[in-house]
DNA sequence: CTGTTAGCGCCTTCAA
DNA sequence: TTGAAGGCGCTAACAG
């Protein structure tokens, strides 16, 4: 009965290695990083890991080697569906290139944002990744001062590494289709303006492209939070417009006023068209099935992952921008004959389903 | 101008600090950790952390303390609801308790799974919480094997530290719901039985309590896949079956059903009752909002990460059970008088939106 | 090709 | 109370 089983694999210690294969500690350490040993202690050496499920203490390895092959993710929450396909796309990139992701969720708090910037600066990770709901100028100085390479997602900053969807041109893109489709008056419901690239990047697009160079035109607002109850119970407000055209910030949103409409008995698209930003499968689901802007995030997360390896090589690199796609399912009707939009406008639409 | 600003702030060591306060580094050390120095020297010491944002270095920290504050999570994908739900309890609990997640993605395969569990325990975390797509016997070895603590979820072994959703129960409350609405055949939508919690444990609870002692009732099965497309395209073959009453084993893929008698003008639950398991947001947007089994899976991330801590202070804890909520929506019909459950049956359901 | 020798930055006895 | 010294496990010169 063997007693050393290759349980506790912790604990043994590359010397042990080493005296069990009757070589030196560096020798055992060279088989395990570069490899400039005769076949015959490699051998020895291979034989004797096998048996013993030997593994290099972490933490002994990254003291020396001053880098931790770990990049930080700040995430303002966990339970949405765009930061899970955003760490897809993340993980898909840093995996095979040998890094690990590791997380911190700021809870929508820009406060909380900084600090877990901090900690992970502190952890000595070799990137950091921020999914940003508001940067601050606090955020600027932050990531100047710090040795770390930081890139930033879901908000924009001159002057940092960023990389997000262009919410203007997603915005102009559902403006340009609606009016195509001939719709005149709009009612936007949008999110607070403390999100810039939602709650005004992504509208201002909508509304130059709507109305731009048609003084008939015309957009109402609305505020409301990011969730569908929120937007479920504006729906009075929303009908007291009489706008043809209901356009939700998020897809979330517009769900909500499907929601509502729906149970006020009246028909989408026929009495009254909706649209949303996101193309959510949700949105295809429902019934009519939501015609919405469709975002990659799990693309996002892969760009912005190559970003930061790019960045720890030394690389400013430049990804080029992120396609944008138009979902046209069955929420909007035509109205009469619409105006054209300005040439190009459409180029990037693309049908999925 | 001063030359040395905090940036940097990784490069300084205890002994920079030691220097800049006039004291040897055995000081500083006592300083961040027990403290058993003067006043004045602690003063002087925490003076120059300040002004130097001076950080420890994690690794070295770790290699001497042999404890990370870090807790390993396996996860089956990244982009689902409920493991962002779980995710987010997960991390309200290890938070306060200061460890941190790590995560590993294992795209759904259990070969993978173990490996990403073998690779947690060399990096050294505390512990390791995976949330399974199926427990294999390597799973099990390796479990007794390791010295680092697991925990389970989403799947249940006999020997392992597992917490999870009953998914027997949640499948009799569904079967005892339907009885009792005087449905007598119904379609079960099922997945694979590969997956066990899910294709066995809560269609069994189901048959069980929707046929028990009752000879005439009847339980057409149709296995599909986890996604809704795939339950959408098996339409004509749940039709075929002439039930009053279709249950999909996840929400996903009632939706997808919905969808499809929508398209087909089959109205619900008029013509037909339809009801799922999850109680997710989206089941109460579409129309007719989804009858379904409520899983809390944020407190499943609590429960299994409280596991996890009192596992690692040694302590075998029994946390009970994960209740269960009903959510009666709109999606079924009563029919007829309807049989009534075993007593009890209906103790845990809630009403909740 | 291989073993010896230094540390990486920190914590922790051990004397003083 | 404090400082000196040793070592956690590993890698990387440096001589052989």
């Amino acid at each position: 009965m063997k007693r050393e089983s290759n349980a506790d694999a912790q604990k043994l210690t590359i010397q042990d290695i080493a005296d069990r294969a009757g070589v030196s500690k560096s020798t055992v350490s060279r088989y395990l990083n570069q490899g400039y040993i005769s076949d015959e202690k490699a051998e020895r050496i291979r034989a004797v890991i096998e048996e013993t499920g030997y593994q290099a203490n972490f933490f002994a390895k990254r003291l020396k080697m001053k880098q931790s092959k770990l990049i930080g993710i700040v995430l303002p929450r966990m339970d949405s569906v765009s930061v899970g396909k955003l760490l897809s796309g993340v993980g898909r990139i840093l995996e095979p290139a040998g890094y690990q992701g590791i997380l911190l969720v700021s809870g929508l708090r820009q406060e909380k944002e900084i600090e877990n910037i901090l900690k992970f600066s502190q952890q000595g990770v070799d990137g950091i990744i921020v999914d940003s709901v508001g940067i601050t100028p606090r955020h600027v100085a932050l990531t100047q001062q710090l040795e770390v390479p930081l890139v930033y997602t879901g908000q924009q900053r001159e002057g940092l590494r960023c990389l997000k969807i262009d919410d203007y041109a997603a915005g102009r893109l559902m403006g340009a289709y609606l009016r195509q489709m001939g719709h005149v008056h709009a009612v936007f419901l949008g999110v607070s303006e403390k999100d810039h690239a939602v709650g005004v990047e992504r509208k201002q697009g909508f509304v130059d492209a709507f109305t731009e160079g048609r003084p008939e035109a015309q957009v109402s607002f609305v505020e409301t939070g990011f969730d569908f109850f929120s937007a479920y119970s504006l729906g009075p407000t929303i009908l007291s417009f009489g706008a043809t055209v209901v356009v939700g910030a998020t897809d979330n949103i517009s769900l909500g006023v499907l929601r509502y409409l729906h149970e006020r008995g009246i028909r989408v698209p026929r009495d009254l068209s909706v649209a949303g930003f996101g193309g959510y499968d949700v949105g295809a689901v429902v019934y009519p099935a939501l015609t919405s802007v469709y975002f990659d995030y799990e693309l996002v997360g892969m760009k912005v992952a190559q970003l930061m390896l790019d960045a720890i090589a030394g690389i400013e690199s430049d990804l080029g921008g992120l396609p944008l796609h138009f979902l046209e399912r069955e929420s909007v009707r035509r109205i009469g004959a619409g105006t054209e939009a300005p040439v190009g406008e459409r180029a990037v639409c693309t049908a999925l389903i």
